[in-house]
DNA sequence: TCACTGACCGTGG
DNA sequence: ACCACGGCCAGTG
């Protein structure tokens, strides 16, 4: 069992993606959540690194929904433009202020 | 090779 | 309730 041989963190990029992508649209999920879901063995400092790949990778991911507990945008300044994020979940209903997303708990998506 | 940083979270004082 | 610290893994200088 044993083990994979193979580097586990290739293969927890692409986790990480095949999990954002899952995300239904007007809904969001937190780094922990992402970590948790994995596998647990992972931190949620991993999560955000591996977003950080998700730039230039196929298909993109909706990183715009993928946010910190607190509900803040805290990745908002790694996109195209710092108010990409919050206008994208702005255009998938959620309700946004000051790079925080109201009523956070209540659009909360767990896999 | 060593050290620091980074899209975080949880617990303690 | 708020502030501070540690832990986690990986990549870059």
């Amino acid at each position: 069992m044993p083990t994979p041989p193979t580097s586990d963190t290739k293969d927890f990029y692409q986790k990480v993606y095949a999990l954002v992508r899952k995300i239904p649209k007007g809904k969001v999920c937190t780094y922990g959540i992402i970590g948790e879901a994995l596998g647990g063995r992972i931190s949620a400092r991993m999560v955000g690194w591996a977003m950080n790949g998700a730039h230039h990778i196929t298909p993109p991911v909706p990183a715009h929904r993928v946010v910190n507990r607190n509900g803040m945008l805290t990745g908002k300044f790694h996109f195209a433009t710092p108010t990409l994020m919050a206008d994208l979940l702005a255009q998938e209903g959620l309700q946004i202020e000051n790079d925080i997303i109201l009523n956070f708990k209540n659009h909360v998506w767990q896999p």
